[in-house]
RNA sequence: GGCCCAAUGGUGUAAUUGGCAACACGAUAGAUUCUGGUUCUAUUAUUCCAGGUUCGAGUCCUGGUUGGGCUACCA
């Protein structure tokens, strides 16, 4: 890759962090852009994640530098190695391939040694006060802190319980490692904050290897430095603990990333937090973490999503400081854009009504020329089998209608697509009154592709052939809650605003070809929706997941009652 | 009652770092269309408020308002 030209790009849109990016650059406190992506593996990766994973492998990439994964591995008694592996098959998925990669449990060793340093410069003590005694001393937000009795330890003795802090003599919650900074500091994280707790847990990757784990703040910025990281891109509830970050790094005297903050992805009608996305899991309001209604990375591929869609998506969002909330309808966009591009179409009835052509020839079936992507030229053609016996969709019939609906109604007609247009004559009713079948004649002069010359009609719509459809299952996916924000509702009862109409499963009638897809296609189910094969389709099983519906104008209108 | 951060259309991001507020999505109106899809055109803003600096402020300064974050031996 080309090093970066700062003039030629002068006239492109930078973001903040591009624009710090290019000063630190320039002023020449870093030669090249590192980046690293640094999940802990306590949960599957979501949509926010994909924000913050095209952020630093786009950057890297953008200024020829590099990426890294780093597993942030310092909690044994939360992380798992399943959490690793799915973090690591998502990441590829979307497309980016990490220069090294890391975990923070492999540093462990060089932590301990940076904090050997501290204390023997005795700017760590090891402190003996209690979780309530040390919540007591650190004063609250309006008010200073107290300096722990322990603080003033000399390094020998602080060096001596330290090595038996590790060497597993003492209890969990009986001491700490603490740096010694300052108690009457106005920001809490400075007011000596915990390096290493006690836990006598098993690690996912260490084992009983430790018994002490390095808190987030001396883990993180160390393990940044460590990996010769430029640029340390975290989201804003961590710019309190920049100073923080700061004195560690000066302190030890080593290498000196620049953190920078910006704001997380929320999204409405859905939940973005790990704790919340977990009990939705684990109480079952979803059939798992690949859910496709869940915001994760799994979820949304299982529904269908693109890993351009979802790129595409990260780009336009763009990055700031503000906490925003994007619109559910943006990601819907960037994944109708990418579908509409490249996928195949197909006529499919989701909820058929007969509709039947009195006057076509008896046993004929004739072979109609359909065009699979009218956006792609090479998608090329395919035959579709027709006849006088039909499936058509129920709602695309009515015995009266309004003036701007132009489907088919009673004593009018509409095209079929790809076939002929029909008229209406009759209909034939149940003992309840519902319409069980339409009987139409059909015009032989409209042949589709007939030229100027056939007759025109306002309406198209889609059938299939009741001799050759085939039933599939259809699993119709809607927004997973009703309101906006539900995270925005009180502790918990986000649950109470769980859509119950958000998965709605039914059968559907569709051509032949359909059945030929292999799991994971997408297709466009026309003047429906876009669709793809679920995982769980068998031989004679085959299961569809609507992906999004399309844009449906009439739908709009006639909710607004702006039809006549 | 402290500290830190933010605020630009309905939504989200720009604005050559002090020089005609732009782009995308949505919405609305129309055109095209054998998908009410796609595509195309048009419309959609007192830059949170009040002062100040300046020839000139979305941008800089002061004060305020509103929102977010911080009081785990979580990350």
């Amino acid at each position: 890759m080309s090093a970066p030209d700062p003039a030629a790009a002068s006239s492109e849109k930078l973001n903040f962090i591009e624009t710090a990016i290019r000063q630190d650059l320039a002023k020449g406190r870093f030669t090249g852009v590192l980046t690293r992506f640094p999940p802990e593996p306590n949960g599957y990766l979501h949509i926010g994640h994909a924000k913050s994973i095209c952020l630093n492998f786009s950057l890297a990439e953008k200024y020829g530098g590099t990426c890294n994964l780093r597993l942030d591995d310092t909690n044994p008694v939360k992380e798992d190695t399943e959490y690793v592996d799915s973090i690591m098959n998502d990441i590829r998925w979307l497309g980016f391939d990490w220069n090294n990669l890391h975990y923070a449990s492999d540093y462990f060793e060089q932590l301990y040694q940076w904090a050997l340093q501290l204390i023997r410069d005795g700017k760590a003590f090891v402190c003996d006060l209690s979780v309530d005694q040390t919540r007591q001393y650190r004063g609250s937000v309006t008010e200073p802190g107290r300096n722990s009795p322990y603080r003033n330890r000399k390094p020998d003795e602080n060096l001596d319980l330290f090595q038996r802090m590790r060497d597993g003599e003492f209890p969990d919650g009986t001491r700490t490692l603490r740096a010694k900074i300052d108690m009457g500091s106005p920001n809490l994280n400075l007011r000596d904050p915990v390096m290493y707790r006690i836990l006598h847990a098993t690690h996912h990757r260490t084992g009983n290897q430790w018994c002490i784990y390095p808190m987030y703040d001396w883990a993180h910025g160390q393990s940044d430095s460590l990996e010769n990281i430029s640029f340390s891109i975290c989201t804003l509830e961590f710019e309190n603990h920049r100073p923080l970050y700061d004195w560690f790094c000066e302190n030890l005297g080593i290498h000196h990333p620049r953190q920078i903050e910006f704001a997380r992805l929320n999204m409405t009608y859905t939940v973005m937090s790990k704790r919340k996305l977990l009990q939705l899991v684990t109480e079952k309001h979803v059939s798992g973490w690949d859910d496709p209604r869940m915001p994760t990375i799994v979820g949304l591929r299982r529904r269908g999503y693109t890993p351009e869609s979802i790129r595409a998506f990260c780009e336009d969002i763009g990055v700031a400081k503000f906490n925003s909330t994007i619109d559910m309808v943006k990601l819907e966009n960037s994944i109708r854009n990418h579908l509409n591009a490249i996928v195949e179409r197909r006529m499919a009835v989701l909820d058929p009504v007969k509709l039947t052509i009195t006057n076509w020839p008896a046993d004929k079936t004739e072979m109609l020329q359909a065009i699979n992507n009218p956006e792609d030229p090479a998608g090329g053609t395919r035959m579709v089998p027709f006849d006088g016996s039909l499936w058509i969709e129920r709602e695309d019939f009515r015995e009266e209608a309004p003036r701007k609906y132009f489907r088919l109604k009673k004593g009018g007609a509409v095209r079929l697509r790809y076939g002929y247009i029909i008229d209406c004559y009759d209909v034939v009713k149940d003992d309840q009154g519902n319409v069980v079948e339409i009987l139409c004649h059909y015009d032989p002069s409209t042949h589709s592709g007939q030229g100027q010359s056939s007759r025109k009609c306002k309406g198209t719509i889609h059938w299939v052939s009741r001799k050759h459809a085939r039933e599939v299952e259809v699993r119709l996916y809607d927004r997973l809650f009703t309101v906006e924000k539900p995270e925005a509702t009180n502790e918990g009862t986000f649950l109470d605003c769980l859509n119950p109409d958000s998965l709605v499963v039914s059968t559907a009638f569709v051509e032949p070809s359909l059945l030929d897809f292999p799991p994971g296609t997408a297709v466009q189910f026309e003047r429906q929706g876009y669709f793809c094969v679920d995982r769980d389709t068998r031989p004679g099983s085959h299961v569809f997941n609507r992906t999004v519906g399309l844009r449906d104008s009439w739908g709009k209108l006639e909710a607004k009652g702006k039809v006549d």
